[in-house]
DNA sequence: AATGAATGAGTCTTCATTCAT
DNA sequence: AATGAATGAAGACTCATTCAT
């Protein structure tokens, strides 16, 4: 009959995780996921190969955490920031930017794997409504988040290009792209 | 010094490209770049793999001509739609429906490889040239080009997030959004 | 960070290591560089593909093990016959014998990869310095050390034309090519 | 019943295959037999791949050719320069230096291509002929070669040492390792 | 005589993953 | 909990060579 861990024992383990997930995200951003290989995931944490799969069922595994920590980590700035409509749009680009090649990864994934594209609803679903929260005069009508939907979507598209510099090269300006934003942002307040 | 080439043969040449570049998006479109290989595009053209490299650098540089030809697919059947608002954003829906993996590849793809980054970008500057063409009040002013830009990403964006059912999954309705941006598209023609 | 490992574990992949590096050893020996491939060297040694790669960076690296194990092998035959010039002459005869096409690919892989052309040019002053502790009277004057290399490079030479039968069919002999290398050493004695 | 070609079909034919060979002699020389193609070859002598074939049963037989070529030129720069003996050393050792890979090349092939190495020693014997011509007091007695032999072989090492540099990076000089080589000619003069 | 198109048979190398300890 | 050793299964790319024209 296995006891349960000593608490000693289970708390190390959490660390060694978390050291995982920290690699594997610098390596995710830098790198990309296909550029990466799990053995330097656990060599760059400071562990051998063998060891990453204690933790993780695999790759895919510590991709989807690594991809909770960047929501949380979204989240967090978000409601630091939540006082005027620019300076949250200027949250959303830099952490775009941060994470430019992570993002391109996760849609890249989610158009493979199903697991990432239930776990990327799941997750998009509650930033919807956090929007809302922000922007009350957001909410949607009868369970119809469009409106919300199309501002998120057309925020993340437009930081994105931001970010890599396509919006730039196609001679469009960062100052008004982000008025553009505003301006739908207002718009879409009835 | 070789002479030109009969052009029965500079023909067959060509045919032969044809088919390996239809094979290659073929796959790619529906099993994703990074599950293709070279040797499986060559054999499903019905070609050893070998074939593959005398009319191809390399893997990216099919995907290269598989994206001109998406492309210029693309501006074919714009071209027999600018009739309305509406049947455009159609159009721009339909075919990004078609080929999501497709699309979702070359995001990620030119974050890794600068080739196909500059090639997007060339290629993005003609095509908010087409569309300011279409939609003549879309025009820049002072070679600033941030609202057709603006309107182009907020297109992709959203016929992505419709394509790959992510918009459905928030409870974002595809009427609502296309009408989003139908009134996107009138406001930003002062 | 890992731990130093267990002296058994690292004991087992000395052995693996050893077991490649003689089967390259003998690929190379028998087929020559060129004709050897890494996964035959690894299967020969009863491992797979893979396990190639986790003991040398690639082909080169086997080939530079390999190159030193069959330096450390003449010293030691050397060292055992360091009795009188002709025993001496006869051994490294013998040893160019045995590894004729080794020493073939060493001057070809010299001629195009620095690396091996480096550590060849290492080894060599050792070899060099080695041949002068043997007779003393070839040392060096002014650090000028062209008589002993002189002397080695004509060794090394005649010794190759021996071993692969082009001395023969130029109507020389064995017995008078040695007498003229014994003759040569006795010269460079002043 | 094929007729004879006319003279100037067979003018041109000859015509096609000293440039194949000049093309061919050039890359060897530079970037060595195992890292020159055919299809290369063929190229760089303004045909095309095919082509190569008509001419030639295989890459090994343009390197014979090749061959054939570069002893002949050795030939015609000795005789140019039979004055005296260190002028005849120098000679040899500039020949040596610009075709150091073609040698290297020509020892490993000969030790895995039977053809070679019959070549190799069918023109090595006229080699030690026309030095013992050169240098009558060298001539054979009883059909014993072995003098001009070990002296050739002799003067090829060392040439050969000088030429890639591992002489100077073993602490030799190249004035006393020819002056080393015009004593031991003066030794094997009786 | 010359050639453009095509290829069979490799060959090196990578990487997520497992297992005995 | 952690690990060192090992690997199966590819996959991108090369090159001497042939054949129909």
């Amino acid at each position: 009959m296995a006891l349960a861990p000593p608490s000693k024992q289970r708390a190390k383990s959490q660390a060694t995780r978390q050291k995982l997930i920290d690699a594997a995200a610098d390596e995710f951003r830098t790198s990309g996921y296909f550029n990466t290989d799990t053995n330097k995931i656990a060599t760059r944490a400071g562990y051998a190969p063998a060891t990453f799969y204690k933790h993780f069922k695999n790759k895919l595994g510590i991709f989807l955490a690594a991809y909770e920590a960047w929501v949380a980590e979204e989240w967090r700035a978000l409601e630091a920031a939540d006082e005027d409509t620019e300076t949250l749009i200027r949250t959303v680009l830099a952490h775009h930017k941060k994470h430019l090649l992570f993002r391109t990864d996760l849609r890249g994934l989610a158009a493979t794997e199903p697991e990432v594209k239930r776990y990327q609803n799941k997750l998009r679903r509650e930033q919807v409504k956090r929007l809302a929260e922000l922007a009350p005069d957001l909410a949607p009508k009868d369970d119809d988040w469009s409106n919300p939907v199309f501002l998120l979507l057309t925020m993340e598209r437009v930081s994105d290009a931001i970010a890599d510099g396509s919006a730039k090269a196609s001679h469009a300006t960062e100052a008004k792209l982000i008025a553009n934003l505003v301006e739908l942002i207002n718009s879409l307040r009835r």
